[in-house]
DNA sequence: CTGAAAGCGCTTACAG
DNA sequence: CTGAAAGCGCTTACAG
């Protein structure tokens, strides 16, 4: 005798169907109030489910319907504010929706990724929303997506070149406030600390930081611009290499607030004061840059909008237009206003 | 006509069957690798697995085995790096172990984290790792886990009265040797910030603070020792008054960073010099306490190694030794060691 | 080592 | 408004 204790199971509709005394079809129909159903069996059949500590099965129903009522969502890190917020808003979309969302993290990396959406393929969700990873420069792994028939949404760090629905900050007009910005404060010489050029995010940035600079006619020298220098540790080197430069720059825009953060700790080590020799505006409005002193000035992108908005694109874009058929189907592409969080860092007082 | 284009049916393994002339139920052993199965067939079936671009459907499988190979984790905020560092231990067991994890946040709310554990249930994960929310006086929802005959892990914050596995740090001679490490440096007045009293690892950290000013035979007014100073915002007021107070503590140790993070400001803005004349070391070891300046003194508390240990628990303890009896079934009890992280906040120089 | 058959717990046309 | 019946795509004893 092994085991006495048999595990007893678990409670189904048919019990209930039994007990109250109909068939178990209708006892379903009330569970998911359908409207053929009458409110009197509704009420005894609710009532006899709490009573059984009956308890839906997705997975029974998933595979009767086809449908998993799950999203899934990818993203580089989770622990970065950034898409901690947005997936914050996702929860609450899917909540309002009533489905259940599932998260991946890539962690930067092109492998990783790739299995997570294999991962969720085999979880069967209705859609994937995704953020792409660093390494990630084909995106042969989205294709797949489509294969299976899911709905794909890319967000924040998005190929243009991979038709889906898009939903991002406006990157570019962001960084052309903050650099406008740094002009009005009186800065002159305003270097650009930029990331890999294969991700469009970064280009949009760069491409508002070449608009302000131009517009306002300054002369910037060639090596003020850089790429690469997403990381505070690279930021740092780069940062005190120019500023010891015979013709040094007087602020920095950086497009992540890390990167900004090692310019911050290249001014102190050069004695520099900030924000009066040097100003500083990074991206992000990551919460440490509440923390610095001086404290960061950044750019606030509004992430769980972002987020919830990425999730209505499936809610009232896909599922309520029905099954159009996809050739003929026209993708959403949705802009988050970002805005300027001014603080110490590059808030001159006015006395130069 | 509605749609010519039908959406084409996923391939099954019915399909796979029919085309390499064998029967279904091979197949599934096939491609779940069985010993009963040649080399030959699975080999012949994977390849034409692959080349049907078939997706294992875990809905239907899961049905069928009752079991879902998803473990579940309910964690209060993912954006707090103690918690996204454990989930990416439990996310690489997961992965060794072929599982998936399903993570959801409580957002510190009580009725929220009662969703969460609904949501799992439906999802019939196999088993639910919780850390407790700051809200969470009750574990009654914790009862319907059982009753639905899934493995309850708990982890960090924890109900020491309800019956489960745990994993925990030594919060105790953790605090212990971090308020030690204060009196070595020569701090005599040191002040405590902790948690509310309910949660057992702010109770921990307070007994190890009183352990060591009580070995150490030093005077601590009763005003220094607070509960309830967890965020930054109460954390600096409290710290400007009592340092405003006639006899104002040299040192505060904090049970968080924020907490930490707030004592330093109020520091600063009364223009006391840290660590000269003011020590803080606070606990948990965030990102931001390396970007203060000047930089924070914390507690580093292994949090992936925890949270892969969490998930170790069930794959080692509770799935290798099979369907054991519960009532005489014993519970894990796992503690990870934390260490001490010394940056400027608490270290003087040997001038006092 | 291979296969025939039953069944996991739902949903969904369809009939009445 | 209610119900009978088929089926979603697997797995798992059991027989050979």
């Amino acid at each position: 005798m092994k085991s006495n204790i048999k595990k007893e199971k678990r409670t189904t509709i048919y019990d209930i169907a039994r007990e109250v005394g109909i068939a178990p079809s209708t006892v379903s129909k009330a569970l998911n109030d359908l409207p053929s159903v009458s409110n009197k069996i509704k009420t005894l059949v609710k009532a006899k489910a709490t009573e059984l500590n009956y308890k839906y099965n997705f997975n029974a129903a998933n595979l009767r319907s086809g449908s998993s009522r799950t999203i899934g969502v990818i993203v580089p890190k989770i622990n970065v504010a950034f898409f901690s917020d947005a997936i914050a808003g996702m929860e609450e979309a899917c909540f309002e929706n009533n489905h259940r969302l599932i998260i991946c993290q890539s962690d930067e990396s092109y492998t990783k990724e790739v299995q997570c959406v294999q991962t969720l393929i085999h979880q069967n969700v209705d859609c994937i929303i995704i953020s792409l990873s660093q390494e990630t420069r084909s995106t042969v792994h989205l294709n797949e997506v489509k294969k299976n028939h899911m709905e794909l949404v890319q967000f924040d760090r998005v190929d243009e070149s991979f038709e889906s629905h898009r939903i991002v900050n406006d990157n570019s007009q962001a960084s052309y406030r903050a650099v406008k910005h740094l002009i009005e404060q009186g800065y002159k010489k305003i270097a650009f600390f930029g990331g890999s050029g294969h991700l469009a995010v970064y280009n949009h940035r760069k491409q508002g930081y070449l608009q302000a600079i131009k517009e306002a006619d300054l002369n910037i020298p060639y090596n003020y611009i850089l790429d690469n220098a997403l990381k505070k540790e690279t930021a740092q080197k780069a940062a005190i290499e120019l500023l010891k430069y015979k013709d040094p720059p007087d602020a920095f825009f950086t497009v992540t607030d890390h990167s900004a953060l090692g310019v911050l700790k290249a001014a102190i080590s050069l004695g520099l004061r900030v924000p009066d020799q040097v100003g500083i505006m990074g991206f992000s409005n990551e919460a440490f840059t509440e923390f610095t002193f001086p404290t960061l000035s950044s750019v606030e992108q509004q992430s769980k909008n972002l987020g919830k908005a990425a999730a209505d694109v499936y809610f009232n874009h896909v599922l309520t237009s029905g099954m159009s058929d996809k050739d003929a189907r026209h993708f959403e592409m949705r802009v988050i206003e970002s805005s300027l969080i001014i603080r110490q860092s590059s808030e001159r007082v006015p006395t130069l």
